[in-house]
DNA sequence: GCTTGATCGAACCGGTCGGTACCATCGCAA
DNA sequence: TTGCGATGGTACCGACCGGTTCGATCAAGC
């Protein structure tokens, strides 16, 4: 594994304010590339203060410790990921089997991206034993089944949060498989071919 | 997190041989608890070592290095867990529905342990990038799809190999689930009820 | 009894990492 | 022009870790 490619070249030398705002979002986009990339004990502050021009005390002014940064990107990479499954969904109209299959149509997008390596969250909590990450991550699952629930109530089944529970399994397993095996969009696929009877019952 | 607990109590003192394999199984033990516990970089090998009471140099005439110990720990829970599903699968007999039925109530079984802490190969493979973990979680994942291909292709459906990887991703989810949430037995009754309709397709 | 091999315990080494301190520098506002 | 706040760069610290080495110890076989 080499150094980390310069994201944000900051275009200036030394004491340039610039703007502490852009600052602090160049660190937290690096962290959120390389930390999924490589793990969160893969890559080291200074590595990662390097990649983007800036300096230690600067990142330690922004995020107070190393976990403050993980727990900033773990929150930014939830936030984008529910984000990115909502407005997918919303793709659907009112149609749930449009809308649940909207939302494994960008999973399988996402699962071919040569950069992919499962659930950012997910990995997290497997790769620290620190309390905001496990909160974090059931927060984040939460979110999902919260989606996949309405999904499910939406299409009238009986019982729409065990049909969430279920609907999560499978997201969940087709991340794990698409992550260790290269299945990519047929991971996607398949899951859904699973999950669609499921909203008729 | 406290020390570790003393699992294998050396009784004799310096240089006894008592039997350079059950010093190695010792070790193996030890190590699988605790870094399925605490994770692969959680704990050191002086700790670890410790725990066992042997010596490093006795560690590393036995595994080379930590690496190597992380892949024979792996290996063996590899081996452990597999024979499990197939053991529990044969108490199915020769109906499919059964041998799925079985497998997914060891594994309910399995999710409510109190140390339950999701499947270890695939956590291993998240926590470290070196090239052993990721081969052998691929090949565990295979080896769980055997099966599962072998029980859809027994109970006759259209593409057993497209429903053994369902099968498997509901597997895998309801792993994540049951980690990440406090499901237990749970998780595994809502896999196995959305894995039923799978085998009559 | 002597040799051989396995073992423990402890010291040691080189490297890395998270975090802190200090200073020279620069932009900007007064 | 002056002062202030943010910054980059660098050196540093203490801790930990993987791995090696060495001497003392003990069991077993010849």
């Amino acid at each position: 594994m080499g150094p980390i490619g310069t994201i944000y070249p900051m275009p200036v030398a030394k004491g340039t304010s610039l703007d502490p705002e852009r600052t602090r979002a160049a660190m937290l986009e690096a962290a959120s590339v390389v930390f999924y990339d490589r793990g969160l004990d893969g890559v080291g502050i200074a590595e990662l203060c390097a990649s983007v021009g800036a300096s230690k005390e600067t990142l330690y002014r922004h995020f107070g410790s190393k976990d403050g940064l993980i727990a900033a990107v773990l929150q930014a990479r939830s936030d984008r990921n529910n984000a990115w499954l909502r407005r997918a969904a919303q793709t659907g109209g009112d149609d749930p089997v449009a809308q649940l299959t909207a939302v494994f149509a960008v999973l399988g997008e996402w699962f071919e991206q040569p950069n992919y390596r499962g659930c950012a969250l997910v990995n997290a909590a497997t790769q620290r034993h620190f309390e905001p990450a496990r909160s974090m991550v059931v927060q984040h699952l939460d979110s999902y089944q919260a989606l996949l629930t309405e999904i499910a109530a939406a299409a009238g089944v009986a019982d729409p949060d065990r049909i969430g529970r279920q609907l999560l399994m499978l997201l969940q397993g087709a991340t794990v498989m698409a992550d260790h095996h290269a299945l990519g969009r047929v991971a996607a696929d398949d899951a859904l071919a699973a999950a669609l009877p499921l909203l008729s019952s």
